[in-house]
DNA sequence: CACTTTGCCTAAAGTCTATAGGTTTGAGCA
DNA sequence: TGCTCAAACCTATAGACTTTAGGCAAAGTG
């Protein structure tokens, strides 16, 4: 019989598509197998279990996003870098809700160290630079700037502000123009 | 046999515990039973399976951060009043991440009328009332609010923060901070 | 072409959810 | 006290999912 041709790589690609389609937690293995033809057994000899298959659904989404903000920053600056870096979260958790929700996972330090988490880091440091926000200022900063953006986009795709009223395309500029006005007058450190 | 003296709440704070204990994805109808000493089959007249035992753990978190965060506010205002406000949160959710991540879960627009939602919301505009922030800019610092603290405690949950320096404690005042700032000089309308 | 590896299979054990229907318990009341 | 009835809990069952073990056949390798 014809091989479907399987890898590691291509089933987590279906896994991902499959935990935007219905969510992350209704990710199945079966449900993997079904969509390429195949037993649900055989998938467990490219990856080994369904926890395994929702960490590498996450190390995707943080490689994927980690491509995206990196290019999406090059040759800005200030509120301009701000919000093409913000921008690439809110769009990327709306196109893919379950890769997001993965990306959210926690990961123990052995499989954090392997994946792209560091890169994400490293270009809120860069937008940090255009603000002069420096040395031991710079940790503190990042952490605020990726509570406020992660928090925005999880609330917003889980509905929070769905059932109040005005535009949320208002509020996300309003948010942006609000770090970018505290990043430019960061207190000096106490 | 000695009856276990089920009901809908008390199975609902059981499951709670556990999913504090085990993380929410890991709340199993079959070990809340095992919990009482019961077999799966008899849960079932008092919830209505586990994605309703998951909502109920929702509603509970919703809840009882509402009371919590309403007495936290009373006689304080400003600065004060914004760290005990947030720091209900970050406090809740530390000693009960399983809540927490219940109370994150998306909620139909009914269960969400009936949901403790608004009460959040309204504490969150009782502490704006101290900043001057109000009419139609009121939704949009809520928002703010709502997903910098919330950003934060699921980053910090979640191990974001765990892989670099600086205690996340200095981190959570310095955030607070910022929020103070920005409300003590939020932009005028557009 | 023989040989090894890889890819996918069948089989099976164990867990979970959920429904249907039966039995016991205990409170209220004549 | 003894009857009734609803609630509480049970057994039995069906279906789905996960994961391991071992087998056959198709693809690559010398």
């Amino acid at each position: 019989m014809a091989r479907a041709g399987l890898s590691p790589e291509r089933v987590t690609a279906a896994a991902a598509d499959l935990a935007d389609e219905v969510g992350l937690d209704q990710v199945r293995v079966s449900e993997v197998a079904r969509g390429f033809g195949v037993k649900t057994a055989s998938l467990y000899s490219h990856v080994s279990g369904s926890h395994d298959l929702r960490l590498r659904i996450a190390l995707l989404a943080l490689h994927e996003m980690a491509e995206l903000v990196t290019e999406a920053v090059v040759g800005r600056a200030g509120r301009d870098a701000l919000g093409a870096y913000a921008d690439v979260y809110r769009t990327y958790a709306r196109a893919h809700p379950g890769r997001y929700a993965a990306s959210q996972l926690r990961l123990d330090a052995e499989t954090a160290a392997r994946s792209d988490g560091a890169r994400h880091a490293a270009v809120a440091r860069a937008i940090l630079r255009g603000y002069d926000v420096e040395g031991d200022e710079q940790p503190h900063a990042v952490r605020l700037l990726g509570s406020t953006i992660h928090g925005y986009v999880t609330l917003e795709l889980g509905g929070g502000f769905s059932h109040s009223a005005p535009d949320t395309d208002v509020t996300w500029t309003r948010v942006l123009d609000a770090l970018d006005a505290l990043l430019r007058s960061w207190p000096e450190p106490a």
